[in-house]
DNA sequence: AAGACGGGGAC
DNA sequence: GTCCCAGTCTT
């Protein structure tokens, strides 16, 4: 790959262009944001990814469906997925008129099942509450379940070509390294700080683009555990480029069982439920035995309890009386 | 403030 | 095998 540190063609929008003066000492330099957009925006102008969701005026419902499944969810499954999706599910009303084991279904391989549901619930909300179109505003945008703090600035941004911040965890990284002279891979700056970066260094007028580059950038150069600096766009303005030792993460402990984390187990229980024809159901003994082939005493009374979490959450429905369990219709 | 919540790919 | 991922919601 071509080194591409080199931005001397680079035009920074409004600002005065850098030259060098010949025989005098005097240089017009960019400033030290102007330098870095133009590092961003002019690596971003030749090498930016290739999605599906990543179209000149892209339709506000696709932004919030593709973000939607971006929550911790790698670039590549939802560039599979997501033209399925949408063929499924157009708009706000085909979605908004779905049931839960269908949207469960069309869900399938993305994980975290809870976002199906709450982005259905969303789509009613939109119907009904702003008449199918969605809300500019941050306030209403917030209102809207599943929609946090990223997925409200991603879709003003993305969807409505708003002046604002967009921090994830791959901006987050990259503000981090580049202007807090960071020394292990683990760390970040604080978040009033990255707030304060954040809002100094976007370009105005291009949020969209910038953040967008800025996911790019850190995806591919300013990964989470092993950096690569000597190819990062960036590396001249990056305070702590080359200088990040690989730390160790703390061991986050899960709940689990037999080893593996209840989540995972969730997870196999709706995709059993799945394959399921959707005029049949399945008993608790034998949902049972087809997690665990060997039984064990508590396995029981561990069932019980995730099964009931499912039903809480909408996923499944179950019937006591004849001892049945399928998707939630 | 800390947990819970999937699944697939990278290493 | 472990770590990571365009986060959000619930205790």
């Amino acid at each position: 790959m071509k080194r591409p540190d080199d931005t001397s063609h680079i035009e920074t929008s409004g600002a005065p262009k850098a030259r060098r003066s010949a025989g005098t000492n005097l240089s017009v330099d960019l400033t030290a944001v102007e330098r870095v957009q133009a590092m961003v925006l002019g690596w971003y102008a030749v090498h930016a990814r290739r999605f599906v969701w990543r179209v000149p005026n892209p339709d506000p419902y696709v932004v919030l469906v593709s973000e939607t499944m971006l929550q911790q969810t790698q670039t590549a499954r939802i560039q599979e997925k997501l033209p399925l999706f949408l063929r499924q599910y157009p708009d706000f009303s085909s979605l908004a008129a779905t049931d839960n084991a269908t949207i469960i279904r069309a869900w399938q391989g993305m994980g975290y099942n809870n976002r199906a549901l709450r982005l259905r619930d969303c789509a009613r909300a939109v119907v009904e509450r702003f008449g199918g179109l969605l809300p500019d505003t941050a306030n209403d945008l917030r209102s809207l379940p599943g929609l946090g703090p990223y997925t409200v600035s991603a879709v003003l941004s993305f969807a409505f070509h708003r002046d604002v911040v967009v921090l994830d965890v791959n901006t987050r990284r990259l503000y981090s390294r580049l202007f807090g002279q960071l020394t292990t891979t683990l760390e970040v700056m604080p978040e009033s700080q990255l707030l304060h970066v954040a809002s100094e260094v976007y370009p105005r007028g291009r949020s969209s683009e910038w953040h967008q580059a800025c996911m790019d950038i850190a995806a591919q150069y300013c990964t989470a555990r092993s950096p690569r600096c000597l190819f990062c766009p960036v590396t001249k303005a990056c305070r702590s480029a080359f200088r990040l030792a690989e730390a160790v993460p703390p061991r986050v402990s899960e709940p689990s069982h037999r080893g593996k984390p209840n989540r995972i187990w969730r997870g196999r229980i709706v995709e059993l439920l799945r394959g399921l024809p959707s005029d049949q159901t399945m008993g608790l003994t034998e949902l049972r035995t087809r997690l665990f082939p060997t039984e064990e005493e508590t396995d029981g009374p561990w069932l019980e309890h995730i099964v009931a979490a499912l039903e809480r959450d909408g996923l499944i429905d179950r019937d006591q009386a004849v001892d049945s369990i399928q998707l939630r219709s």
